[in-house]
DNA sequence: TTTGGCCTCATACTTTCGGATGATTTTACC
DNA sequence: GGTAAAATCATCCGAAAGTATGAGGCCAAA
């Protein structure tokens, strides 16, 4: 995929800069690791906070709620994906399945190889119990761990 | 994780531009001594102070609103499938498909023969502008076509 | 009678899916 | 550090899905 080239050239140009500077750096200059790894850690601590603070920060949101008729009681999803014996990965496949995606297209999406998308799929479709994908999002559905 | 790659990508980029800005600021400048304390103390200082408000920070608002439930006006499903040329047996079909059914168990369930449902299968693909049955279903679910 | 739509079915082929099996690396926990 | 689970990836193979193309029968409308 276009996409995917260009992730993966940019990541390698980052990559091929930083081994540059770091050669230079040997060669050229000898101490100050010290300092360099103390300024790493504090930019790390910095981002972490910042990114932290961004997914809590104070908001007032309106909601729309329609008022359903009857409650229908039932396990949260989170239980019900536990008790299944599904990981955080095995439902973000289930859920690109559902959207009617192939494997190919998820593994794309999700920047894994096509082999690693047929390895989820299957385990789902060992702990859904279903015999194909179509079975899997029905089942899913039903039990209502996606919509 | 494709959120996480790309976390991880752009953390290793502002890694490597802080490492040039840093190796351009030691070819250019004599002391560094003071001038590291000083951005270290900075950033630290910043550190704190975003902290501090972080701890303090006033946790998320949520108002809800309690609307009456609307009957939202759409196409009754007849017409749809009309606008969309597809036949009868084709929805009893597509209806089979979104149960997770194969073509040959629906072929088995409507007594035809498989060929005969890889027919109507292709012409559901067509008339839904879909690549596969899982989209199909998709797609159908969407326009509500089907539960 | 002709025509067009629907339904049915076939063959040959390509693509995708899924099972079996095996393996390594990463992550999280003790 | 050790361990188990999760995530990743590979290969091989058979089954299923889907495509292309073609064809015949039935039925209602023109």
């Amino acid at each position: 995929m276009n996409k995917r080239l260009l992730f993966y050239g940019v990541l390698f140009g980052l990559l091929a800069i930083l081994l540059e500077i770091a050669k230079y750096r040997f060669v050229i200059f000898d101490n100050q690791v010290e300092i360099y790894s103390g300024v790493i850690a504090a930019i790390f601590i910095i981002l972490g906070v910042v990114l932290g603070r961004k997914l809590v920060n104070p908001k007032e949101i309106i909601v729309e709620k329609i008022v359903e008729p009857v409650a229908i009681p039932r396990l949260p999803v989170d239980e019900q994906l536990n008790k299944l014996g599904i990981s955080k990965r095995e439902y973000e496949v289930l859920q690109l399945m559902a959207q009617g995606m192939s494997n190919q297209e998820i593994a794309d999406k999700s920047f894994v190889s096509v082999n690693t998308v047929k390895t989820h799929v299957s385990n789902i479709l060992l702990k859904l119990d279903a015999k194909r994908r179509t079975q899997a999002v029905t089942n899913a559905r039903a039990m209502k761990l996606i919509e």
